[in-house]
DNA sequence: CTGTTAGCGCCTTCAA
DNA sequence: TTGAAGGCGCTAACAG
């Protein structure tokens, strides 16, 4: 391996000359530099990570940390990782932006269970970013304690650490009052996923205070799932099973991927939707607008999740001990045709913030996006530039 | 930060023996190792990774390179990476395996002219992986000169690195022959994709070779696209422009995401499928059997190249200077309905490896998958175990 | 069984 | 403008 010795030899500087080439300083005389950055380009040299890490006591590193359920990894209906899919592009645009990598970690078992590898990796990074409810929260202070961390999708609520998630809460409350206001749907069943998700949890929350908030309207049921398609499957088949007499007006759904389970099961019984049965999901996933019918459902910035998680890590590592601040980015609402809206619907409307939502405190969060643009199923226009959009609202827990 | 040295200190021994109990060594007395153990408990110590690093010569970090079409980046339609990410959870899970950590890269340009980044990259890493063609091999010649270098999805026939890939050309061979020997189909167009990409040109060659080999069949036109179902939508348009009044039997799609666009495109324009012109894909990514019909395509074992791959450069890594090789790995061909087979049609069956692919020169090669087991559409049988898989197969390079 | 002691490759004052 | 030299935190002989 070559080495900046060997650079310095070969060009008759010292290291230390060498080394300023390297990182552009300016205190080197033009011929020295030329001098060097042959000898550089002719023995290919690059410098070693690690030796830079340990001497400049940074790595310049940040950790992903998602979760993999092992179980199901070779099911092709596994799509629960769509979703972080998306969002590691967006923290890999963040962090890549500033000349950092990004080291991956998929760890196997939902719960803090595999702590000890998390702990180890805390030695490898300078920053963690993790996704959702992976890591319990006593757990996470303890990671803390090593290096910054900031937890993506999780309580907006958590004081230990910071958090980036979408606005869950007035989401699901912009769909629910969409199959009550426009489609006069009074009897839901809620499909919905394991009851610990910090966003599921805010879902819940949106779904019903909009219920209590009009009177006749009413759940008529529920089905604990797990966010994949085969348990949507499921979920469909118990609703016809226990509702199958009496079907309710809407289902909705923890997540686009059981809507579509969802909707299998209840097209192979021969119930029609949306004419017998309303279906919503959340997080607009791209197969959802495949189905037939296509789902309503609510969009999620995932990506700019990601870039905001990145931003504010890296804001943590600049000056740490601020306190913990919860994000909460906007959302839309995507109407296709599985809610009742005609078929060829397909429309994106910013959500305004229901009270209580992290969001709605702020004074120009409720902006969301500045118009209520429609977008063409098939929509041609390429958007060269990325779209403007308004400032995340920030919120200083208190 | 707490180092080595405070343990060290805070136990009374030195700071080899602390590093001996950390690696489970045994030379250590157990009141000894009880001692140190519960200082680094109590101090919370984690050994910092860019020391460990420098120190055994080795990071113990795989890099793994895709491509980011930045143009894109907000465009929901962009599925390029769906392949990738499956890929990566492959190469995750062989990396983790090890107790290695994963480093991403996404690359702006799809050339090689973000190269100083991926030399820059080689002194972070022991090894990389490169997702297909984003490298020209020249460059790929300089990277390895100083990592073992990897390639997924790149050409079988590369000399200067290792490649692990799927047997596209046998897998696009069956996609033709089914539609010509069970649905007569005869005229053909092809919704090809960037020219230079080595799956393509595999694909390609498969197609042409069976057009041959059937008199009387033949490619009636085809469109130059770039793999996205936008791109399909369009390749769709220019078929019904140029070729609207005699349509062709059957449109041979370079991937699923264009398929899915040209479905999209046809059935706007009142073409039925498969009725009116038979479609298929390749890919086998999920979406894909979604859509209505649901599209007959290729499956490519993306977790188990990410896999292979890994195992593959791990080995490179322990013996260094062996000649590179090629792995081609089996495909499957999968039946839904928009090739023409019935409504609700959902198998799977290996494929035979035609002459030429690097598959074929093997003995086991051509088993494929050991059964040709039909998999429901909304299968239930929730796959517990791994799928027993027969070996791949290995061609060294002659 | 345990301690001593060189490095690993680079960065960065401090002097010249 | 350049060079000399002391770490950064850990590992791995080599001695005891």
């Amino acid at each position: 391996m070559i080495t900046l010795y060997d650079v310095a030899r070969e060009a008759g500087v010292s290291t230390a000359t060498v080394s300023r080439v390297i990182h552009g300083q300016d205190r080197v005389r033009d011929v020295t530099r030329q001098r060097v950055n042959e000898v550089i380009e002719r023995l290919g040299y690059v410098p070693d990570g690690a030796a830079q890490s340990l001497s400049r006591r940074r790595k310049e590193i940040i950790g992903f940390v998602c979760v993999e359920s092992r179980a199901r990894q070779y099911d092709v209906e596994n799509m629960n990782l769509l979703y972080y899919d998306e969002v590691m592009r967006g923290v890999g645009a963040g962090v890549s932006d500033s000349g950092w990598s990004l080291l991956i970690t998929y760890l196997n078992g939902e719960n803090g269970q595999d702590f000890p590898r998390l702990r180890n990796l805390s030695g490898k990074v300078d920053g963690m970013l993790i996704g959702h409810a992976v890591v319990p929260s006593p757990l996470l202070a303890r990671l803390t304690e090593r290096v910054p961390v900031v937890v993506i999708a999780g309580a907006p609520g958590e004081t230990t650490v910071d958090v980036v998630t979408a606005d869950n809460r007035s989401g699901s409350a912009a769909l629910v009052t969409h199959l009550i206001e426009a489609h006069g749907r009074k009897r839901f069943y809620h499909a919905d996923g394991p009851a610990h998700v910090a966003d599921l949890k805010e879902r819940r929350l949106g779904l019903e205070r909009v219920i209590r908030a009009h009177p006749g309207c009413r759940v008529i049921g529920s089905f604990p799932g797990e966010l994949s398609v085969q348990s949507g499957v499921e979920a469909g088949e118990s609703l016809l099973a226990s509702h199958g007499a009496s079907l309710p007006d809407a289902v909705v759904a923890a997540n686009d991927q059981m809507a579509i389970g969802i909707l299998q099961a209840l097209t192979q019984a021969g119930v029609r939707v949306p004419e017998d049965v309303a279906l919503v999901g959340f997080d607009d996933i791209y197969p959802g607008c495949l189905s037939d019918p296509p789902i309503t459902t609510v969009h999620q910035p995932m990506r700019m999740l990601g870039e905001r998680a990145c931003i504010r890590l890296m804001d943590r590592m600049v000056r740490p001990g601020l306190r913990p601040r919860a994000e909460v980015l906007p959302v839309d609402l995507v109407l296709r045709s599985s809610c009742g809206c005609p078929p060829g619907t397909a429309m994106r409307l910013p959500v305004t913030p229901v009270r209580g939502s992290r969001l709605a405190r702020t004074g120009n969060g409720a902006a969301g996006l500045s118009t209520a643009d429609g977008v063409a199923r098939t929509a041609r226009a390429a958007r060269p530039q990325r779209a403007p959009r308004s400032q995340p609202a920030e919120i200083t827990e208190s």
